[in-house]
DNA sequence: CTGAAAGCGCTAACAC
DNA sequence: GTGTTAGCGCTTTCAG
């Protein structure tokens, strides 16, 4: 290797000419138009001269442009996530499976954490027209007048994972929210229950409305009434689920069951609880959703619906490269079941009553 | 808004004609330099011309093409960040952090989930020069000898986050890893423990070196010999703390205490001894390194090593922008000190003795 | 303050 | 199989 001076910073202090295709062609005694040929692997290449530009390209140390690529031809071998939040595990676990499957491809994720705020979707929209991408996977589409406009607007496929948008027709990746969430409210409810409060994740995600309906479904097939004020709204943070907790606390008349709308605030509900004194599920069940690794290994593990995080991530980055690869199917919808994991945060109230 | 057909899946099957600056300078009756200068910012240009150049653009809904702004300035407003696992915790906190003041300035980030995996962070530099990213931030710097290499080629600003590397001079953001370290095991000695494993992260990694070194200093210290074997490398996974966790059940002469080379493997471990009927701390006491937000919430809450994952995603976000602003001084470090949070998963064997 | 002209590095017909 | 020739859409001197 060359030796570079001790203080030197990195190869932008030093003088390293940027190479272009045209030293190429020159020193391997070729046309530029060849040498892009064999760097698009192009099979109408001589095998010989093939072997001898790759071996300059090594030999020189060269590395296309790939800007100048997407100038002309108009694309960019790059894809946009958008995730709600990529501190919470489901989002990190599609994240880590949308980049393995695209990675694998010769695709770059650009991720996007939108921290559920729909400005910010837009902003990231609107960049990734500008740069050109290839496509784009949201899963954390706010259902608001605006965003359907900036996906309409762009020229390249858009896949969403677990949520779909009135009025957008487009390749989804989708999970069974309102059966989850029909099972969950059933399984509390056979547990003698009567008393709850569901606290969901933002109102205008589909998920959410979904899961709603789920249990909304459960309490009416089980001739229990809902009070005005069971539904209570939140942003699927730890954070959030523990205030919840200690806002319970608080009250005279407490129910006996909480149903959470994601793994994150149902232990941060028995958390508030713990810290309290209280225990769970003596003094309240707790059910979770999407069963994150975490699920399993809180303080109580808790019970909840599974979501095929990995699955599902995995799916999604398969249809949008279909997309890219230039399948113009009318749009397609995958599903996902839900299934019910019991583990200690529910218990019986049966006896009591 | 233009009606589409129900059909439609979305712009790039309707003949949006593609918008250049040639257009707006045509419809504004103005060259396509100026248009360029409003575009950028540029002050010599009249407020009159400017506002109408604004009003054009907006009205006909016109993306600038960042691929050609870059090929021609060589440059492109996006940030590489490599992060060992973006699933966990101490990662995506950081990812957040990063992103959030990168993107307040204007930056996209694109984020490399590399799984410790020297390869993928060898390919994922390539691709950041063939994009020309305006920089890179690096939290999982395996020390090999190929990545000094391929950082030196880079032509664009460096910083690495609570990593060195040996042989390469550029921008730090650290932590105090050493004194870290020693601050557990001394805890952990003081609590009377004598027959202990550590179980560290991966063994080329610089923090790894450098925890080992604070272990082995507080040992020597207090004059208590290491065993050969005492030392174990992990991938800082969940599941290889709980593997780890059953291994030590499979042996007749278990450990008393055990250091964890982050709280994920250390919940890990805890959750294998619970599963198999044995209690945490009173079986045997576990540490921590991070302080995740998990750390507090887990079925034992971990007495561990706080790390201020934030402010250091975002002091090395903010080196990086720095620099890409144009600042040329001689490397910086910035090292964040470490504190010892002691909670319930260590507990004194004093008097068993 | 504005315009003309010359590329940035690459691909893609089109010839040969 | 390979070379020639136009650009892709933008920025940037350099004049004016």
């Amino acid at each position: 290797m060359v030796g570079t001076g001790p203080n030197t910073l990195n190869a932008s202090s030093r003088n390293l000419k940027k190479l272009t295709i045209k030293d190429i062609a020159s020193k391997s005694g070729i046309s530029r138009s060849t040498v892009s040929r064999v760097l698009s692997d192009n099979p109408h290449v001589n095998e010989q001269t093939r072997a001898r530009v790759r071996s300059v390209i090594k030999e020189m140390n060269y590395i296309p442009n790939r800007l100048a690529q997407g100038l002309v031809t108009g694309k960019i071998n790059v894809v946009g996530l958008i995730v709600g939040d990529i501190r919470n595990p489901y989002f990190s676990e599609i994240t880590r499976a949308v980049e393995e499957v695209l990675n694998a491809n010769g695709y770059l994720v650009v991720l996007c954490d939108s921290a559920y705020n729909p400005d910010k979707e837009a902003d990231f929209l609107n960049v990734s027209r500008e740069l050109r991408f290839a496509s784009i996977i949201m899963t954390s589409a706010m259902d608001n007048a605006g965003l359907i406009g900036n996906l309409s607007k762009l020229a390249c496929p858009v896949v969403l994972l677990n949520r779909y948008l009135q009025g957008f027709r487009t390749d989804v990746v989708s999970f069974d929210n309102q059966y989850g969430a029909y099972l969950v409210a059933e399984h509390v409810i056979k547990l003698g229950h009567r008393h709850f409060k569901a606290l969901m994740g933002p109102a205008q995600s589909s998920s959410t409305i979904d899961r709603e309906k789920g249990y909304r479904k459960a309490f009416a097939d089980h001739d229990i009434p809902c009070a005005e004020d069971a539904f209570v709204y939140g942003d699927l943070r730890f954070e959030t689920g523990y205030q919840f907790g200690l806002g319970l606390l608080k009250q005279k008349d407490r129910p006996t069951a909480v149903l959470a709308g994601n793994d994150f605030m149902a232990i941060g509900i028995i958390k508030a609880y713990i810290d309290n004194g209280l225990k769970v599920p003596d003094d309240l069940s707790v059910t979770g959703f999407d069963d994150i690794q975490m699920a399993g290994m809180s303080a109580v593990p808790l019970t909840t619906i599974r979501q095929p995080q990995v699955e599902m991530g995995r799916q999604a980055a398969q249809l949008a490269l279909d997309r890219m690869r230039g399948n113009k199917s009318l749009p397609r919808r995958i599903i996902f079941d839900a299934e019910l994991i019991v583990r200690e945060s529910t218990r019986s109230i049966l006896r009591e009553i």
